[in-house]
DNA sequence: AATCCAACGATTTTT
DNA sequence: TCGTTGGATT
């Protein structure tokens, strides 16, 4: 035991000391947050009031009350970067122990379970986490095979819809019928069954897939499910407003033993619906947990009363929200600038000055930041901030992992890792090229098909398989090109080779000699484009990156998983960002450009999803208000040419949620008179979109008020549903019923027959693939 | 296999 | 308007 949770282990018997150093820290609301162990706890946490904190001392205080040993605890947040802070955070506060808890994404931590017990939901456990290019060329293929046209059909779109049913937990067999009228003259289901029976053969998963086999693991295992309901006493949420449903089942699951769900999150800053984040979770949080108990964090420690004020003023015109305070005791400090400009290119130089006033004030360029709508709108700033030779960084850019040679040198490893991984195999096949064209390919696609192989398994066995096996295929098609077969050979040798050495060598080392033997090192060094040699460098960096890791299988996962840029780049320089990407984040000074209808709030949002979506928009500008500590700058263009066009947009609603006595309203000259009292610019005629009715430009009836109504959310009449009265096994598909000896095909292992049930997990004797226990969805009978 | 051109589409993207 | 993409052409 190391030594500060001995010291804390000494502190079991009585109740918890004032003297603890990270309770001492704390407000009184913060630390009755951290007090309240038992039961469901719901904390919201307004911006800046100390979440991270709050919850670190949370950690902290259980282990120090020996509530729980570090490994009964379970904390999951959302981003790599959450995860991080929180466990250095942790563990400068009691050391070594902190190591023990279960800290993590909820796909990292879902993806440690599934490794753990893969074989039960028809995986092994060196599944490989496709990235989205995979999940996409593997779609393409199911739309082609399908005969469906990708050009009205788009993968893309198939891609969203089967990802918002991972997000809601449904299976193949459980999509609403209705839902899948839409696509494809109804197909979409039967497209995103084929998808995931695909997955299981080439033992992969998507992201979506980590919680959704986790439901069926949890659901389908009596054992599996009691071993982590009875290890995790405590249940940490971070983020709670950004759940999808399947998370939410998969918490609900993990915590109905003990109930120790604690969950922290602000309704007012759930900005990912789009993705499947279910905002209704943290509204209902009191329905499904009864007896949970509410705490608010409403000290803002982070901003001025002014943008404070602003900032609450807007989110208060939301309905769907819980409502809480926000107050600080921080002065008012500077009002919130609203700049009305002629247009964008007027906008990019009026920020530019600004910040060039900053700069010369004394203050850092990395205390600055531009938060967008949309990414595309960093492009204007770039464009100025060039000119001006100012430096900035635009942050959310692509990936080190998401780079093609990156992605490429992964697909190696990938193949060596796990050779069914056809995915990785195809990429990679005629690259650098071979002389396996597209004629072979098809051909070797086809035999695979055929013979139910994976890529690799069916080149082998085309080029006449290992030296020494017979050659007796006598379904096989059309005999391959010398020239082909010879390529083709060659590479299948390869892979087994390195496969071979894989073992015995440092998987760095490994790596560098498939990507020299390969030939793609070589690839790159004959090209002559300008960033070839740049490419090169990230192939250098890879391998020198895989040196922290103890397996290949580790470094994969890491690369998976926790594929977020790294080094926020040191150097003072502007930050330019998404409002999206800015969550979470701080400045001194936020910019906040382009507060015009159509684009913010974003028209497409708002015509799919309506009211939903405008308020999700509105929490958008909640977001970006609340990144700023001292000084924040609105503006909006009377003209901007959108795809080419120049269009002339209404100001945004935002706008003129915001209350007069935190704003002071500046219009370019000739712009028109805009203060708070006067109406308006004439703003040019003919805008096309939301081209609204002029209001005046005064407050509207909310802003007066000091403080934004308490809005109590609206009780749905709907049942509790984690400790209350659980429903369960409301799963269609897979058919019940199964008795020892009744024949079974499963679509990884085969036919097989049963030869043990143990509830929902059958112990199968499988012609092909030997005795397995599987969960009864992911078979059915033979007939 | 490389290159060219026309057509298309253009919000946000923690994992 | 501009960048990407896929099909057609050489």
């Amino acid at each position: 035991m190391s030594e500060p949770l001995l010291a804390a282990a000494q502190g079991r018997a009585s109740a918890p000391r004032e003297s603890e150093a990270y309770l001492s820290a704390l407000n009184d609301a913060q630390r009755r947050a951290v007090e309240a162990l038992d039961g469901p706890v719901l904390i919201l946490a307004s911006a800046g009031t100390g979440k991270t904190r709050v919850l670190t001392a949370r950690l902290a205080h259980l282990i120090a009350t020996s509530r729980a040993f570090p490994g009964e605890i379970l904390a999951v947040t959302f981003t790599n970067k959450a995860a991080r802070e929180m466990r250095e955070r942790l563990e400068a506060m009691i050391g070594g122990a902190a190591n023990g808890v279960w800290l993590g994404t909820f796909h990292a931590i879902a993806a440690r379970i599934l490794r753990a017990h893969a074989e039960l939901v028809g995986l092994k456990s060196n599944f490989t986490i496709l990235d989205p290019d995979d999940q996409l060329r593997l779609l393409k293929q199911l739309l082609e095979a399908e005969n469906i046209d990708e050009r009205r059909w788009p993968a893309r779109a198939l891609l969203g819809l089967i990802e918002r049913w991972k997000d809601r937990g449904l299976a193949p067999g459980e999509v609403p019928p209705a839902e899948t009228k839409g696509f494809a003259g109804g197909r979409a289901a039967l497209l995103y069954r084929q998808y995931q029976e695909r997955l299981l053969t080439v033992n992969a998963v998507d992201f979506g897939d980590l919680l959704l086999h986790n439901l069926a693991l949890l659901r389908g295992s009596e054992e599996v499910l009691l071993s982590y309901q009875k290890r995790f006493r405590y249940l940490l949420v971070d983020e709670y407003q950004d759940t999808n449903v399947a998370q939410y089942l998969w918490l609900r699951l993990l915590a109905r033993e003990r109930r120790n769900l604690c969950c922290v999150g602000d309704d007012d800053q759930s900005i990912y619906g789009w993705r499947g984040a279910e905002i209704g979770n943290i509204l209902r949080f009191e329905g499904d947990f009864p007896g949970a108990q509410i705490l608010r964090l409403e000290e803002n420690y982070r901003s001025t009363s002014h943008i404070l004020g602003a900032a609450a003023a807007v989110i208060a015109n939301n309905r769907g929200r819980l409502g809480k305070g926000l107050f600080t005791r921080a002065g008012a400090g500077e009002t919130v600038v609203v700049k009305a400009l002629w247009d964008g290119e007027a906008e990019a130089r009026w920020v530019g000055e600004e910040i060039e006033a900053l700069q010369r004030r004394g203050h850092l360029l990395k205390e600055i930041a531009i938060l967008v709508r949309a990414a595309f709108q960093t492009r204007e700033f770039e464009d100025r901030f060039i000119t001006l030779a100012l430096p900035y960084r635009v942050l959310g850019g692509p990936r080190f992992y998401e780079r093609q040679e990156i992605r490429d040198a992964l697909a190696y490893l990938r193949l060596v890792n796990e050779p069914a991984d056809d995915l990785a195999f195809e990429r990679i096949l005629n690259l650098p090229r071979r002389g396996i064209g597209s004629a072979t390919q098809r051909e070797l696609h086809e035999f695979a098909r055929q013979k139910r192989l994976p890529l690799v398994e069916a080149a082998r066995a085309l080029v006449g398989g290992d030296a020494g096996s017979p050659q007796s295929n006598t379904s096989r098609g059309a005999p391959l090109r010398p020239q082909a077969r010879h390529a083709l050979s060659g590479f299948v040798a390869a892979l087994d080779r390195w496969r071979a050495r894989s073992p015995a060598m440092p998987h760095p080392q490994l790596a560098q000699m498939v990507l020299d033997e390969s030939g793609y090192t070589e690839m790159w060094l004959a090209e002559k484009t300008p960033d070839a040699p740049g490419r090169l460098e990230n192939l250098k960096e890879l391998v020198v990156a895989m040196t922290a890791f103890d397996t290949l299988g580790g470094f994969l996962e890491h690369v998976a998983l926790v594929m977020d840029n790294a080094a926020e780049s040191a150097g003072d320089a502007v930050s330019l960002m998404t409002l999206h990407g800015a969550k979470g984040l701080e400045f001194d000074t936020v910019f906040l450009p382009g507060w015009e209808e159509g684009l913010f709030p974003n028209q497409r949002a708002v015509a799919e999803g309506g009211l939903a979506a405008l308020e999700e928009e509105r929490r958008l500008a909640y977001v970006g208000l609340t990144r700023a500590r001292r000084r924040a700058f609105l503006s909006c263009a009377a003209s901007r040419r959108v795809h080419g066009q120049w269009q002339n947009p209404a100001r945004s609603r935002f706008l003129d949620e915001l209350p007069p006595q935190h704003i002071e309203v500046v219009a370019e000259p000739g712009l028109g008179l805009m203060n708070p009292q006067e109406p308006v610019v004439d703003w040019a005629e003919g805008g096309t979109p939301g081209r609204a009715e002029r209001r005046p430009w005064t407050a509207p009836a909310l802003t007066g008020r000091a403080a934004p109504a308490v809005h109590r959310p609206q009780d749905g009449a709907r049942p509790p549903l984690l400790f209350a009265a659980p429903r369960r096994g409301v799963r269609s598909g897979g058919g019940e019923g199964f008795a020892v000896g009744d024949r079974v095909l499963h679509p990884k292992f085969g036919p097989g027959s049963i030869i043990g049930i143990d509830g929902k997990v059958l112990a199968i004797r499988f012609d092909r693939a030997g005795e397995k226990k599987v969960i009864d969805d992911f078979v059915e009978r033979a007939s």
